[in-house]
DNA sequence: GCCTAGGTCCCGTAC
DNA sequence: GTACGGGGCCTAGGC
C-alpha cells in the first residue's frame, strides 16, 4: 500500500459545528458502528458505585459503537471519566448546551457529560479484524515448562496441572529429582509475598495427606519481602527466564509444543 | 457562553495527510503542549514486562503532551496498546511507513506503532484547570466514621486512623464498647478475601503487643469466601451503609463533619 | 528506590 | 447470573 492511496474509510469531520451537527453525525455514526472523537469544552457528572464531578475545561471525548465513553484530559494514562461497554448514550439540549448521557444498568450508573462548546467532531469506521497476540501469558509459561520440566529443576518431573484444591488451584504439582512430592507456583512476574502465602497455603492443605511436600516458587525474581517470607516458611525459590521461555514459545507456537532440550543444550 | 462563539483553541485538523505533515503537526503539536488524536491503519509491536503483537487494523491513536500514548480500537473499554505518562515519543519513516515509538525507561518497555496511512490527525491545546472531586472515596468514609464511630459498633470510640505499621497501615484503630481494643479495616466495596487478610496481617502483629485484640472488617458486604475466612480466623464483619454516609458526608460536607446522631435518630 | 493499598478498576472464566 | 483471580493493570502515598 502506498502512501496517499485512500484506502480508510474517509473520516467524518466538522470543525466547530452546531449542536444538531454534532447530533447529526454522531448519531448517523452510532447507528452505522463509527468510532466518534469529540474534542469539547464540557464539564462531566458521573453517579454510581462512586460519584465524581469535574468542572468546566476541554477534553477530548471518545464514543465507541459497543457503547463505551471515554473521557480524557490533556494528561494522564486513565480517562478522568468513563463509562464501560454496553451502556446507551443519548443526547439532548437544554439550555445552549449539549448534553450526552450514558446510562449503565448494572450496576446502575450514568455519565454526563456537558457541552458548551465543540470545537471538533470526527466520527470514522474502523476496520479491524486483527488478533492482539500477547505472548508468554502464565498458561504460556506452564505450556514451555510442561514441555520442558528440566527448566524447573534438573530431574523433575510434573505430575499435574492447575490441581484442584480447596480455594484455589496449585499451577503444578510433580515429583523432584530425589522422588519428593513437590508443588510449584509459577509466576510470569516478580513474586509478590502474596505469591509465597498462596504457595504455602496449597502446601499446608496438601501436608494434611502429604506431610514431605516441597514448595517451589518459580519466578524471573522475587521481591525482598518475598524472599524473606518464603525463607522463613521454608519455601524454595528458582529463577525462570521468561525471556527465554517466550522465544522458545513463539519459536514452537506455530508447530506445537514438544521437547525443547535442542534449544538450550 | 453561547453556541458557536469561538472561545476554545482552534484545532488543527488534516484529513488524509502524508507522512511529512504528520511528523510536522505532532512534533509541532508536542512542543506547544497539544493533545494530538490519529486515526490510522497500523500495527503495533509491544515489549516490555510481557510481549505483544497487534496486526493491521484502523485504530484511533492518542498523544498526550506527557508523553501517555492510547492506541483505542473499535470497540472495548480498555487500550490495546498504550504507553504510560513519561515516555519519549520519536517519529521516523521507513520503507513507506511512518513508525511512532514510544520508549519506557522504567521498566524498560517499548511501544511501536507502525502506520502504513493516516486518515485523520489533529491537534488541540485543551485548556483545563478544573478538579475531579470524587465523592465518597474511602477516606470520606473514614471522615464519617470518625464523627459518628456508632455506625461501625454501638459504643465504639476510635483512637487512631490510618495507623501505620511494619508495611501497610490499619485503617482505624480504637475500643469496643467493653474497651476491648480493635483494628477496623474499611471497604467501600464488596469485601474480598484480600481484605480478610490484610486485616488479619495487622492483628497479628499488633498481638504481640496487645494480645486481646478484636479485628472488624467493615464493608457494604462481604463475599463468600472472604465470610469463610473472617469466620476461621475470628475476624468480625459489619456491615456499612455506604449511600447513606455518602448522603451523610455531602450534607455535611459544606458546614464540617460533626455529630450526625441527629439526622438518623 | 521499593512496597502497600485502592480503584467507578476492567476482564475473563468457572460455577 | 455471581464469584474469583489476573493485569504490561495504573496511581497515590510511605518509608
Amino acid at each position: 500500500m502506498v502512501e496517499g492511496s485512500v484506502s480508510m474509510n474517509h473520516p467524518q469531520v466538522k470543525v466547530d459545528p452546531t449542536f444538531q451537527e454534532v447530533e447529526s453525525i454522531v448519531s448517523d455514526a452510532c447507528s452505522r458502528g463509527c468510532f466518534t472523537v469529540l474534542v469539547a469544552d464540557c464539564r462531566v457528572d458521573y453517579h454510581g458505585r462512586s460519584s465524581s464531578k469535574m468542572g468546566w475545561g476541554e477534553r477530548v471525548v471518545l464514543l465507541k459503537p459497543d457503547g463505551s465513553v471515554l473521557i480524557h484530559r490533556r494528561t494522564g494514562f486513565e480517562a478522568a471519566n468513563w463509562q464501560p461497554p454496553g451502556c446507551c448514550i443519548t443526547f439532548s439540549q437544554r439550555e445552549g448546551e449539549l448534553v450526552i448521557r450514558a446510562d449503565r444498568r448494572k450496576p446502575r450508573e450514568t455519565l454526563e457529560v456537558i457541552c458548551r462548546e465543540v470545537a471538533l467532531v470526527s466520527s470514522v469506521l474502523l476496520k479491524d479484524d486483527a488478533s492482539l497476540d500477547m505472548l508468554i501469558s502464565e498458561q504460556d509459561l506452564y505450556s514451555v515448562l510442561r514441555a520442558n520440566p528440566d527448566l524447573i529443576e534438573p530431574g523433575f518431573r510434573i505430575s499435574s496441572e492447575q490441581k484442584g484444591l480447596g480455594g484455589g488451584k496449585a499451577d503444578l504439582t510433580g515429583l523432584d529429582r530425589s522422588g519428593r512430592y513437590t508443588v510449584v507456583e509459577v509466576k510470569r512476574v516478580a513474586a509478590d509475598t502474596d505469591a509465597v502465602k498462596q504457595l504455602y497455603r496449597y502446601i499446608s492443605q496438601m501436608r494434611e495427606t502429604s506431610p514431605d511436600l516441597r514448595g517451589i516458587l518459580l519466578a524471573p525474581n522475587i521481591r525482598p519481602a518475598a524472599k524473606r517470607l518464603a525463607k522463613s516458611l521454608s519455601v524454595d525459590y528458582r529463577t525462570v527466564d521468561v525471556a527465554q521461555c517466550a522465544a522458545v514459545f513463539s519459536k514452537n507456537s506455530s508447530k506445537g509444543l514438544d521437547r525443547l532440550d535442542r534449544h538450550f543444550t
